[in-house]
DNA sequence: GATATAAGTTCCAATTATTGGAAGATTATG
DNA sequence: CATAATCTTCCAATAATTGGAACTTATATC
């Protein structure tokens, strides 16, 4: 967001976006520091999110995000179609391992959680969310995916290009040699490992979808662990019963 | 939403609300006829909604809701405060029982449904929503609330006013007289259940849930089964199991 | 309970943004 | 390739938005 103030419906939706920062609520003054606009503006703002059930105010005048504004997003969410096909294959999965599995796709250079389903037990929560994103090159998701998109070290270079790859644990991997050489791995086995490269204490596998067509991925299938009880190892060992599960549930 | 036309921001907030209806994606056509708008206008409304990440558009210039939306959405609801409570509650009723639970709360004449949480495997979804809202009448969770809040016939009649309770089953209540003498036996038993009264062919137990309060419930705890593999009998046959988890979790 | 402070709400003159018909550009279809 | 469908941009005319000031309500303090 640039340094130039928002305008009418723009900062409408910045004021929203706002709001769902603030799960515990936020007050009226403190919402026109954070969006540089006066009081007068934001609560005019607030009305019409208000009316579109968006926003709402509780007993003591803070403002929250409105019933209507989750119902949407859950509702579109249950019914997106990408979703729709893969939540049998999702519920086997983490059924079966009792683990968090996930769907995502790659957008851009990082990849994006179609959906996530975590089991019922279980203390710990993962830090993705469903829309959220990661960098592709060290997610099991996203290197899978890559594997299949960059075939040679140029493909490999040009999709890093200037940029400096970020390492969110030190086992990331951070050159694009790096990179090739896993990815080349990665297309021999058939398969992805994230060994607590993007978040520490996270094991992950992962493997190609087939949602839409035979031959193209149209995304990525994981199941997550975390490191103390569920080593790296066991879930590669599941593999087969994992890619197994996949297979079966195929529309093809 | 009046017959007058929407402006400004509120159009915007109305396309992000139709945008949301579409799960496959809707055209500008469409929108402009869908929001009672000219192309130009829904175009700038996109735009806006584009640069806020809540819209983006596909392959076939067909706009979708954005990764930003769902992220927002999903992030919020996990940072709630009343959902990070009940959580653990509803993790333990889901794994032991393997069926769907929520946590909802009253809100006017309905019941908003603050969480929900599925068991990996089994086939059947629910209609119920995270945002979403049932009548308070004739849902497990609404019962036992209004138990607690309408203490005599005069409140239930109250309460009633001059509308036609709806009756989304056979089943369903339909008069203050019977929902007086079903609070009085939820009252006395301690617990609601809904025998296919809000869904054909979903029952449900719910119990109160104190999450904020020794004495006071901010909402209601409920196990729902699908009636053809999960007798209303055996969830009640339950009861004591449910409460003593739900108990085990309060912060009292 | 009275007073002060904090926060939300309304007013309205001045200013800025929005609107939609028309036209242009791009994509899809036969 | 021609045509139709759909998305995108332009701009004169029109309408909405803005924020300082003031008002109202709620909360905190003495």
């Amino acid at each position: 967001m640039s340094d130039a103030k928002l305008v009418g419906s723009d900062r409408v939706l910045a004021v929203l976006a706002e709001l769902a920062r603030h799960p515990n609520g936020i007050g009226l003054e403190e919402m026109a520091r954070a969006v540089d606009s006066s009081k007068p503006t934001v609560h005019r703002a607030l009305a019409s999110l208000r009316r579109a059930g968006f926003a709402a105010q509780n007993g003591h005048g803070r403002y929250l995000l409105g019933n209507e504004f989750l119902r949407m997003a859950f509702a579109h969410q249950e019914a997106r179609p990408d979703h729709v096909r893969v939540m049998p294959v999702l519920e086997a999965l983490c059924d079966r391992y009792g683990e968090t599995v996930h769907y995502a796709v790659l957008d851009g250079t990082s990849v994006v959680y179609r959906s996530k389903l975590d089991p019922p037990a279980g203390a710990v929560r993962l830090t993705s969310v469903v829309g959220g994103r990661n960098p592709a090159h060290c997610t099991a998701v996203g290197k899978i995916l890559l594997a299949e998109a960059l075939r040679d070290e140029d493909a490999v270079r040009a999709w890093v290009g200037d940029r400096t790859l970020e390492r969110p644990s030190e086992r990331s991997i951070g050159t694009a040699e790096e990179l090739h050489a896993e990815l080349v791995r990665i297309r021999d086995q058939g398969y992805a490992t994230d060994d607590q490269e993007n978040e520490p204490g996270v094991n992950c596998v992962a493997v190609p979808a087939y949602l839409t067509s035979p031959t193209v991925p149209s995304g990525a299938i994981s199941v997550s662990g975390l490191a103390y009880r569920t080593p790296l190892r066991k879930l590669v060992n599941d593999l087969p019963a994992i890619r197994a599960i996949v297979t079966e549930k195929d529309p093809w």
